[in-house]
DNA sequence: ATTTATTATACCTTAAAGGGTATAAATATA
DNA sequence: TATATTTATACCCTTTAAGGTATAATAAAT
């Protein structure tokens, strides 16, 4: 599979390791499929924006540009 | 058109801008379609990502998870 | 006011995302 | 070790994103 975004992909499953959450878990509470769930953690690089966003608004979060430089993100305040 | 990230949207067009390039200039840049970065300037919400990034590829940066709060992004340190 | 350039809408086709389900692999637990 | 739990892979199906082209609507310029 074409992978990208590897910092989305760790950022995922890192939130949902922390809220103690399966993948099933975390597909029911966003509203997505299960597949889908999986394919983000694995950095699938064709996702839709739309379905992203439902599950990152679990976590406080939304999709948005940011500089390809600094190559740890997340570290921001949450 | 379901509309969401705002963001994205002016940031795009913003940068676009500051290029002084027209549509067509950035989808050819871009390679992508035109139709795509009209899509993108109005918000659609269900863009897929890489097309999305290989547009904000231009201009330095890829879409990332960003905290929900801060409604005033884009101004990081480009 | 009239071109000219730029942006927005509409229709059609193709390729693929996303969901469901089933199975396999890997990880954790007893 | 086995056994349960979680995660990964594979298949089919439906929906739709994305591109192309054409047309319409603005905006800019002369």
């Amino acid at each position: 599979m074409e992978k990208n975004n590897i910092t989305l992909s760790r950022f995922i499953k890192e939130k949902r390791k922390l809220a103690n959450l399966t993948q099933p878990d975390l597909a029911d509470k966003a509203g997505v499929g299960l597949r889908f769930v999986r394919d983000m953690e694995q950095g699938k690089a064709t996702l839709k924006m739309d379905k992203v966003n439902q599950v990152l608004k679990l976590f406080g979060h939304e999709l948005g540009p940011v500089a390809m430089n600094r190559k740890t993100l997340f570290h921001e305040e949450s």
